[in-house]
RNA sequence: GUGGCUAUAGCUCAGUCGGUAGAGCGCCUGGUUGUGGUCCAGGAGGUCGCCGGUUCAAGCCCGGUUAGCCACCCCA
């Protein structure tokens, strides 16, 4: 068979990279579980009308399909379309629908996390891909869900990202706003189309101000004056309370003050203040946060790496008054999702994390010859007994070769088993040397511990 | 879905005017007689993405195709 290629937009690491992705999915659940969320896991497909439902249609869904659909169909009829399968692109459509088949046996408020792959057909590119997996933590109510949710969810995540920050994972920042601020204020501007607006204000990093003024006036028929004060409330930002006093004193200037506005001018002074207390430096107001997603209706989240601010969002969320309905009973929500692969790709290929090893073996017992492997088995099973990785050589090679075997896969320790003697009796200990330094020294299988910070990979900052 | 770029050894890449395929790293063997890394010597490894065309002759020129990368769109 001729070698295959990589395809595109799926993601496989090398067992080194596998190290740092398993550790930071261990710490995210970790840190998920202190804060009291539950972990659950939804099946992989959903219907596919429940995937396209409202303006999910631009997240190109993989269809599921039988080989022998086309047979099946021509004896049976074509299946119903409501019948149909996709590959779930993210896991909030999944746990919205999970949370309204089990209302009636969860208990709300509902504090879940879930860490599983997703899927969307997109065109892949760096940190961006086909397959990849999503870490979400939400909150759901029944009928409500009090605001004091929308301030914590970005602090577990904040939480999490933090506990990375010692294997070089870089600082982050979470950039926070509110659909009402921004919903608000363009009404009191007299601009009635806050989705169209939203999506111009959202381009500014990439065309710059001069064009979105353009795009506000030719898309979404504001006046100058209008466009100018889009601006001027994308341009506001800070990581305390006085961006709302500056907001306030913006839309007075525009007589554009409402209701709406100052409900989420209040919502997001708290957020910002419970923040700047409770995780310092992290979280900041960035009034040009807009989230293209039309079901956020109060808090909205995107979180940069701090230096790698060019890859994007790799944790967004927001809340949602109606993260499901059953048309009788409503279910609030609060979240946020942390793209995994996009962070461990970056932290893979830019050198910033690094495992310790590609292999869990702390041990390579050598072989002498073939004779005796059973003594190396034996010293392998000893040291496995009390926990100790090891693994037995494949080949009983010139010691040199067996050294270089155990180097190559980074594994810092060869066993020697002692050489018997002319009567055949044992002449002389064990010894293992880490080949690191070099040393060696007599060793017990029985009794022998290596270092506490060699016994397994680590993951470590590179460099 | 749209646009641009790229494809040669395991990896990163050279390859002039169209004239029988190269380097570095890695790998294997030996120097080192059971202890690696440094050094030295030697060696293996190629469908030049694929299909077709032009030509006496194509890695190189032309057409197509596939894949990859980047940007747009959108998003983790």
């Amino acid at each position: 068979m001729a070698r295959p290629t990589p395809l595109s937009g799926f993601p496989e690491w090398l067992p080194d990279g596998r190290v740092v992705e398993q550790h930071v999915l261990d710490v995210l659940q970790r840190t998920f579980e202190l804060h009291g969320f539950a972990g659950i896991e939804t099946r992989a497909v959903e219907p596919l009308d429940q995937l396209l439902r409202k303006g999910e249609t631009s997240k190109e869904v993989y269809v599921l399909r039988r080989l022998q659909e086309d047979a099946d169909d021509a004896a049976e009829g074509s299946a119903p379309q409501d019948k149909q399968l996709g590959l779930h692109f993210d896991l909030t459509v999944p746990f919205a629908r999970y949370v309204l088949e089990n209302a009636g046996r969860l208990a709300f408020p509902f504090k879940r996390y879930q860490i599983q792959k997703v899927w969307r057909g997109e065109r892949p590119q760096e940190g961006r891909f086909r397959e990849f997996v999503q870490a979400d933590v939400d909150v759901v109510g029944a009928g409500d869900l009090p605001y004091h949710y929308e301030v914590e969810l970005p602090l577990v995540m904040a939480d999490a990202l933090a506990a990375l920050r010692d294997v070089g994972v870089p600082p982050v920042r979470i950039l926070v706003n509110n659909r009402k601020v921004a919903e608000g204020f363009y009404r009191g501007l007299g601009l009635e189309d806050v989705e169209g607006v939203l999506r111009q204000v959202d381009k500014l990093d990439k065309v710059g101000p001069e064009a979105v003024a353009e795009l506000l006036q030719a898309e979404q028929g504001a006046t100058p004056e209008q466009a100018k004060a889009c601006l001027e409330l994308a341009g506001i930002s800070g990581d305390d309370a006085s961006v709302v006093d500056r907001v306030r004193a913006l839309a007075a200037s525009y007589g554009a003050g409402t209701d709406l506005l100052e409900t989420g001018l209040g919502e997001l002074a708290a957020l910002v203040e419970a923040a700047a207390r409770r995780a310092p430096g992290v979280v900041v107001a960035d009034l040009r946060i807009a989230r293209g997603l039309d079901y956020y209706t109060g808090s909205v989240y995107e979180t940069v790496l701090v230096g790698h601010e060019q890859l994007g969002s790799i944790c967004s969320g927001g809340r949602y008054d109606t993260l499901a309905s059953d048309g009788k009973n409503t279910y609030p929500g609060v979240g946020l999702s942390i793209g995994v692969s996009r962070l461990v790709s970056r932290l893979l290929s830019a050198g910033l994390v690094t495992a310790t090893r590609g292999v869990p073996t702390a041990v390579l017992v050598a072989v002498t010859d073939e004779a005796t492997r059973g003594h190396s088995d034996a010293v392998a099973a000893a040291l496995r007994a009390r926990g100790i990785p090891a693994d037995v050589a494949p080949t009983a090679a010139k010691f040199g070769k067996q050294i270089k075997f155990a180097d190559r896969r980074g594994i810092p320790f060869v066993w020697f088993p002692g050489q018997p003697g002319d009567d055949g009796e044992a002449d002389g200990a064990d010894q293992v040397k880490d080949i690191r330094s070099g040393e060696q020294v007599d060793a017990d299988a029985a009794t022998w511990e290596p270092p506490a910070e060699d016994r397994h990979p680590r993951v470590v900052p590179a460099g």
